[in-house]
Parts: C-alpha cells; structure tokens; sequence
DNA sequence: TCCTTGACCATTA
DNA sequence: ATAATGGCCAAGG
C-alpha cells in the first residue's frame, strides 16, 4: 500500500518528536537531540531535518550547538533570527551564545536527579 | 560511483 | 580559548 503524502521515516519521525518536546525556555544541542531520539552520533541528521522540515511549525531556535552557540554564521538572516526568537521567549544569548548550564534541557534532568533546584 | 558539502560532536593538543 | 582530527551520513553534482 501507498501512504499518499507524508511517510515520515521512523528515525525523521522520532528527531522531530524530540525537538517538539523541548519545552520553552530551555535549550538542546543537536547531538542531545539525536541521543534522545535513539540515534546517538546522528547529530548532523538533526541539523539537515530542522533544515528538510523547515514547513512544520518547529521550535527549532530552541536548538544549538554542543557548546551553546548559534549554529548559523554571524550576521546571518539565519542567526538574527534565532537569537530573535530566543529572547522572546526568555533565553539570554550573549555574543551568540547561551549559557546550557542556565538554559539547557538536560539542566532539567539533572535537577531531577540531584534535587538542585 | 566518487567527491564535496553541511543548522554537528568528542577528543586531543 | 582556538584548531586539527576522525566520526557521522544524507544530498547533490
């Protein structure tokens, strides 16, 4: 049988569940995005269907690199943006960069574990 | 088929 | 803090 129009592949369909449960104010990097979603190592596919699903409505400026940077170059349309968004929703980005250990996703869990906040 | 290009990352120096 | 390295791998030429 055909499914029409959108099969999503299984490994898409799970980055993409992982990115939309981000929760707002708080931050992941690529590589902690593909470990979430099962696919350790698989940084780069995260980086190429945030690019691929750009139609879905995504919180993709919730993403960064590993060491809390804007991925896109400076001065980009890309970069404005994000650092944009990222504000509006209460995330200080200095120079391009965001502090993961105030902002980062798996500051959550890391409370959780050893009840610091 | 080979080669290059990326919204990347961990390690090492 | 920056830089080189090797790993990852889908697309496009």
């Amino acid at each position: 049988m055909k499914s029409g129009m959108a099969d999503i592949p299984p490994e898409h369909a799970a980055i993409l569940r992982v990115i939309r449960s981000i929760p707002r104010g708080r931050v992941a990097s690529y590589g902690e995005i593909a470990r979430r979603a099962g696919l350790p190592g698989r940084a780069r596919l995260v980086g190429r269907i945030l690019g691929d699903y750009s139609a879905l409505k995504l919180p993709w400026q919730r993403v960064l690199r590993s060491d809390g940077r804007i991925a896109f170059p400076r001065g980009s349309s890309g970069y404005r943006e994000q650092r944009a968004r990222l504000t509006d929703e209460g995330i200080a980005v200095r120079n391009g960069r965001i502090d993961l250990g105030r902002f980062g996703w798996q500051r959550d869990v890391d409370a959780e574990l050893w009840k610091l906040v």
